[in-house]
Formats: structure tokens, C-alpha cells, sequence
DNA sequence: TACCATT
């Protein structure tokens, strides 16, 4: 069916409403194709732009990338289309720099002079905004990590280009992982958090996953009401999320005792913290351009529950966003992603309904140990990301109007129970670990 | 002083 030696190609710069039956087409001419796949996001299924194409021949793949390559440019893009082997055939990323310091005026083509001598490049592209402005780097992909080094060697602060406010910077690109730990990072500024606890905790925890992952699968679901713009900023929401829940006013607790257990979190006196709870007159909370509160505004009460299982725990992310997805298909759904992505949904959703009390079988989660003075508030806001809650109570004692430190919360779909037991089962907040568990059936356990 | 889109 394919040659043994076929190439994978990458194909980018194509427009987001063109699947594979709009793109075979274009690519058919140059033989026949044996593999043609859109990239979708893998929680959100939304379409990145580009394409992985695996011809039958070889030689196929060749004359489609000298024919297409930055020859012609799909309607609405305003860069040339993509056509070249895929970084699967050929991982780049120890021979791909990162070059910074250029002027605005500066081109491929005069960034290319400037590293020819040091070898065969193979791919030269200056960083651009939507408008094509310049940001004044660029990437440069050598043929071999030893040209990509000499090339550091001799151009990294060599000189300072027109236009530009500091020396010349040449280093090897980020890997994958570094751009996922920059991304964080960014967040972290943009909200005024500067804590290293904060990026090392912040990404891994199961409830931080289970968070995005929830969300993710919430956002796909209403995907066809957003525009690409709000759907950025919705995922954008989703990586704050993650540092938020168990973010910088966590503080980390070694226990005492010589035991395994993982680190814990207490609350940090809320004194130590008045800009983000809104003492003194601050604003309640930190604030998204949107105007909508970050989501730290989940734990006013400044308590952040931090998971006691281990970072690796194993959460398969992709079976939960899926299992989250597949029931999340009306408007039912919306008010879990209210807190995070509301102003990228054109229309208010239904309130909440208060009247059923209890979901159906499997739907009810059943919470211990929960701190003294959580109320139903609380817990809302902490189960809440998890699904559509149709009520969320704490018992309380009547004489004395004390918690009883247990309550319930139940979903519409068992889907979110699931996913909130996971993440939240065996959370430690305080000196307390949460239990998490389904909720007996009202006939469980009674034989007659 | 920034880091493209890669199942």
C-alpha cells in the first residue's frame, strides 16, 4: 500500500474549516495518498491548522513539498502553506535554534545569510504576529547539531542589530517540555505570582489534571458556540486553573514524622495574603482582562485543598476527558464551566436547578472530613469543575449550627462523579484528608 | 528577553 520508505509530511498554515475531504483534493495531484490526517487538539478535538500526509510514494511526497512549500497560500492565511517531512521522521530539536535580538526590519532571507556559513539550513522562519509584524526572533534549523552549535558559538552576542535593544541571542529552541513549563509561567506572571512553589506543584496534581481535563472536555463540548478567540482564552482559563487550584498561597508541609506521605498544604494565614482575598479594600480577586475573577476565587476562604496522592498518580487523562465529553452534550453542562470560561459563551445559561436534590444512581458523591467550616458554598465551588452540580449540601448540626463535617454533592451524570472522586478522594486540606466516595443507593444495604 | 502549528 506505501512504499517502505515513504515520507510523513507536516503540512501547515491550513485553514481551520478545511477537514480532509477539502484538502485531498489539493494534495491528490501529486499521487495517491495513503494517509491524510486533520491535528485536533487531543482533549478539545479542535482543529490546529495543519495536517500529517503520508503518500504511497516517496516520490509523491517529494513533489508535493517542491511544489507546495511556501509556494501558495490557502484562502484566509496569511502565510504560505507548509509542506515538509514531519519532525517524526527526523526529530529537529537538537539542531533547531532560537534566535533573538533581531531588528523588525529583518527577513527570512537576511536571517538565512547570516547563518549560512555555518551549514545547510533547512528551515528559516521569522517569528510573526497576526499582523506580520516582526517579533523580532526567529527559528533556524540546521542540516546537524554541529553546525546548529558552531553557529551559537560564533553569533550568540556577537553583535547588536539595528533596531535591536540588546545583543544578539542565539541558543538552542525550547523543547516541548520547556514550552509547556514557559507557558505556565507566563500565566503565573500575568496574575502577579511569583512563588516556585507554585510552578512545581502547580501542573502535576491529580486534581489539577482532572481540573483541565474537565474543562477541556466542557469547552469541546460548547465548541461549536465559540469563536477561536474565545476558545483561547477558555483554554488559556484552563491553564490557569491549574496553578490557581493549588497555586502560590499554598505552602508546602513536610510531615513530621518520618513517614512517605506527600507533601501536604495548609492554609496560609489570610493576613499574609490581602491582595488576593480582598482585604483592605482590594479588589476580591486577582482579575482577567475579561473582568472575570480568577479562579482562586474557588477558595475565598483562602483553604486550597491539595491532592495527598502522588503527582504520577494514574489518572488516564485522555479516558477522562473523553468519558467527561461523552455526557456533556446539552446545555446542562454549562454551569461547571461558568466559573472559568463564561465570557466566551454568547448566552447565559439556565440556573441551576435547585429543586432535585438528588441525581440519579451513581451521580451522588458522599464527602468526609471536611474542614469545620465548609458550607455548602464550598464545596460547590470545589466540586464544580467536575460537572454540573444539582446541589451540593453540608450537614449541619441543629442545635448547634456546626458542620458535621460531611456533606454531599450530586451531578447529573455519573461521568463527573467519577472524575471529582478521583481527583478528590484523599485531598488533604489543613490537617484533614478528604474522603470521597459514592453515595450509598437510598436501597443499598437494606434487604427488605 | 521574545520560543510556530507536530497525531
Amino acid at each position: 500500500m506505501k512504499e517502505p520508505d515513504a515520507i510523513k509530511l507536516f503540512v501547515g498554515q491550513i485553514p481551520r474549516h478545511l477537514e480532509e475531504k477539502d484538502l485531498k483534493p489539493i494534495f491528490e495531484q501529486f499521487g495517491r495518498i495513503f494517509e491524510l490526517t486533520v491535528i485536533k487538539d487531543k482533549y478539545t478535538g479542535l482543529h490546529k491548522g495543519c495536517a500529517f500526509l503520508t503518500y504511497c510514494a516517496r516520490d509523491s511526497a517529494l513533489k508535493a513539498q517542491s511544489a507546495l512549500h511556501e509556494q501558495k497560500t490557502l484562502p484566509g492565511m496569511n502565510r504560505p502553506i507548509q509542506v515538509k517531512p514531519a519532525d517524526s521522521e527526523n526529530r529537529g530539536e537538537d539542531r533547531k535554534l532560537f534566535v533573538g535580538m533581531l531588528g523588525k526590519q529583518q527577513t527570512d532571507e537576511d536571517v538565512r545569510k547570516m547563518f549560512e556559513p555555518f551549514g545547510t539550513i533547512a528551515e528559516c522562519t521569522v517569528l510573526r504576529g497576526p499582523d506580520g509584524a516582526s517579533k523580532g526572533c526567529a527559528f533556524v534549523k540546521f542540516q546537524t547539531h554541529a553546525e546548529a552549535q558552531a553557529a551559537i558559538s560564533t553569533l550568540h552576542s556577537s553583535r547588536t542589530l539595528p533596531g535591536a535593544s540588546s545583543s544578539l541571542v542565539v541558543k538552542f529552541a525550547d523543547t516541548e517540555k520547556e514550552r509547556g513549563l514557559r507557558r505556565m509561567q507566563q500565566v503565573a506572571t500575568q496574575l502577579g505570582m511569583f512563588s516556585p512553589i507554585a510552578l512545581q506543584f502547580g501542573a502535576y496534581s491529580a486534581y489539577t489534571q482532572a481540573l483541565m481535563q474537565q474543562q477541556a472536555a466542557l469547552v469541546a463540548a460548547h465548541s461549536a458556540y465559540l469563536s477561536p478567540m474565545a476558545t483561547m482564552a477558555a483554554v488559556q482559563m484552563q491553564h490557569m486553573a491549574a496553578i490557581n487550584a493549588n497555586g502560590l498561597i499554598a505552602t508546602p508541609i513536610t510531615p513530621s514524622s518520618g513517614t512517605s506521605t506527600p507533601p501536604a498544604i495548609a492554609a496560609t494565614p489570610v493576613s499574609a495574603i490581602p491582595a488576593v482575598l480582598g482585604i483592605n479594600g482590594y479588589s476580591p480577586v486577582p482579575t482577567q482582562p475579561t473582568g472575570q475573577p480568577a479562579p482562586d476565587a474557588l477558595y475565598p476562604n483562602g483553604v486550597h485543598p491539595y491532592p495527598a496522592q502522588s503527582p504520577a498518580a494514574p489518572v488516564d487523562p485522555l479516558q477522562q476527558a473523553y468519558a467527561g465529553m461523552q455526557h456533556y452534550t446539552g446545555p446542562a453542562a454549562y454551569p461547571a464551566a461558568y466559573s472559568l470560561v463564561a465570557p466566551a459563551f454568547p448566552q447565559p445559561p439556565a440556573l441551576v436547578q435547585q429543586q432535585q436534590r438528588e441525581g440519579p444512581d451513581g451521580c451522588n458523591i458522599f464527602i468526609y472530613h471536611l474542614p469545620q467550616e465548609f458550607t455548602d458554598s464550598e464545596i460547590l465551588q470545589m466540586f464544580v469543575p467536575f460537572g454540573h452540580v444539582i446541589s451540593a449540601k453540608v450537614f449541619v448540626d441543629r442545635a448547634t449550627n456546626q458542620s458535621k463535617c460531611f456533606g454531599f454533592v450530586s451531578f447529573d451524570n455519573p461521568a463527573s462523579a467519577q472524575a471529582a472522586i478521583q481527583a478528590m478522594n484523599g485531598f488533604q486540606i489543613g490537617m484533614k484528608r478528604l474522603k470521597v466516595q459514592l453515595k450509598r443507593p437510598k436501597d443499598a444495604n437494606r434487604p427488605y
